[in-house]
DNA sequence: CATGAATGAGAATTCATTCAT
DNA sequence: GATGAATGAATTCTCATTCAT
């Protein structure tokens, strides 16, 4: 319990001014519990930046496959994923921000985070080629395509948290998910 | 000559233990002078940051536009830009470094130098639908190919970096360069 | 208590080198805690500053109250005050210093101390008028009165204080009490 | 040439900012000579700090006694030189910000400003005691007197410093002369 | 004499962490 | 377990002063 919200308090107070200004008195005074309760729970702060990317990466992966549960599998789920992260990111402003600037302040937690989602589309790539969906490639191409991926969704995510307007950000994760789409299909398919 | 040297001692310190840990005392320590000397030509700590990733982000350009110079226009240029990229990541480990942790340390600076890359490729693009060789399409959407086409580099750039084995490195440079091109071919041009 | 000390510790150090030389390290020895233990309970030095004559400004007011106390109110009590103000500068070598300095290192403080003063003899002489032993006057010349008034007891304070001499300083009270007290009796009576 | 524009610039600073601002920097910048040449004309900071009361004591003192001349000799005049340094402060506002700045950042020249200024009544007092315009008394009470004068022009010229309106401070010149004038007659003159 | 870059000794302030209660 | 006062190391930044040119 307490020790839940020290990790949602921290949460907060990154996405609102960033880890470098999460003080150990803020997340406490956030979680309302004293400093010293903090220590209960936690090693030191690194241990609860460690924890946080996990926590809401998880959470965002639930969003994303919830949402592209319904689609077929394939590159129509791959595109929904897609347009269901840019909402993620759209509706959840700290998340991305915890997220980006966890390759800095929790370098571990985002290798694994990025771990994590490169061996999912690692999987879903392998039953795609054994199905003759997908081209048959070498694993490191395989992996050198998943980078590249991410980065088109990492880059779009970043194009939309830099747009402030609403509207404006509809349009860009409309746009980004064609160009996706196209992107995908166009390169990524068995002929 | 002492404001050229704080500059590179800030770049080395920052690419070896990151902006967080860049002290002036570090910092002022590497260039060979006293600390307060680093206030006759910085205003402050940010101020150094500040310059930073627009000069280094120069010299990678420089490096870029020289390995791609003899290439002819369109997407091989553009696919030799990619690969000179990476080899830059490669030989420049601080450089990726730099370039990353500036989005959270010097964010000004980083909007301005993915503002510039996005405009190269914005004329670049535009020149090409204007001759024929690229599809046809929207303001937002060009926008959106572009920050997927960095997304792409800088995820391959992460790839790289975050292997150590020089040869797996050389390898990943290879695959990556060849998914780009056959990512580009296969949906950037007009059949 | 911390606080306290912190306090005191301030006006022993002021006292004893000005407030230009009253470092927070100093302080915080004094008062035998951390410097760091000092942002407990204060913002930050000057917030430490404007305490300080407020505090001793308070007790100073209590002596000079206490000793006037048994005069009869009127002109007598008022001399009377002169005398207990000075003998409180004579007997606490440091509380002069941390008022005359308070003019430049804590003008608010100073000035709010200034215009307590003021207030008190505005009433004095208000009930003076009002029972007749004053003459009339403008609010205006009331003022200035007043601020004449404070000025003998400052200057008086100040020859005092630049007197090193016990008996000497015994001496300059008594001449300065009796002066005092010629010129009120001369020109601020009703005849 | 050089050293007087040292000099008079640190008094624009200083006037401006309060000792504690006036770095070396500025007074040299506003000087228009470089920091080092500083250091050719006085011994240090102090060193000017030391001169400038007098230099701008000397001015204002020039200005009192030009403005008292024409006035026949004893209250009257005295009366007049009262009213002229209030003038002096109202319409040199830096002048009284280094007088009283003084006491603390250069006392030693405070110390020698008063004792000018107390040497000058002493004469003045002692020819009027000797041509009977003045009643007899101890050296140590005519010091005190001297003292409580000057206690009443400083604070008559810190209430107008702390008037910022205009017309404010020509009616507090105004009551603070009238009442000075009233108590100099009631109480110093032989019946 | 003038210059102005370089110096480095402080000063204030922050904050993760500890520990007695 | 919870508390929160105390800690003190670390950091940024200022500025009087020096000195080689």
């Amino acid at each position: 319990m307490t020790r839940e919200s020290l990790l949602t308090a921290g949460c907060h107070v990154v996405a609102a001014e960033g880890y470098a200004a999460a003080s150990i008195a803020k997340i406490a005074e956030t979680a309302g519990v004293a400093q010293g309760t903090f220590y209960n729970y936690f090693a030191d702060r690194q241990a609860l930046f460690d924890e946080m990317l996990p926590y809401i990466g998880l959470r965002m992966r639930e969003a994303v496959e919830q949402a592209a549960r319904d689609a077929p599998p394939g590159l129509r789920r791959e595109v929904r994923r897609f347009e269901a992260f840019l909402r993620y990111v759209d509706e959840n402003d700290g998340f991305y921000r915890i997220l980006y600037e966890a390759e800095v302040f929790s370098p571990t937690a985002h290798r694994v985070h990025i771990e994590n989602i490169v061996s999912g589309y690692r999987r879903t790539i392998r039953r795609a080629i054994a199905t003759g969906r997908f081209p048959l490639m070498s694993d490191g191409k395989i992996e050198c395509i998943i980078y590249q991926l991410l980065g088109m969704r990492a880059y779009a995510a970043m194009q939309i948290h830099s747009e402030t307007n609403r509207e404006q950000r509809a349009r860009i994760i409309a746009d980004a998910v064609d160009v996706y789409g196209r992107i995908l299909n166009a390169s990524l398919i068995v002929e």
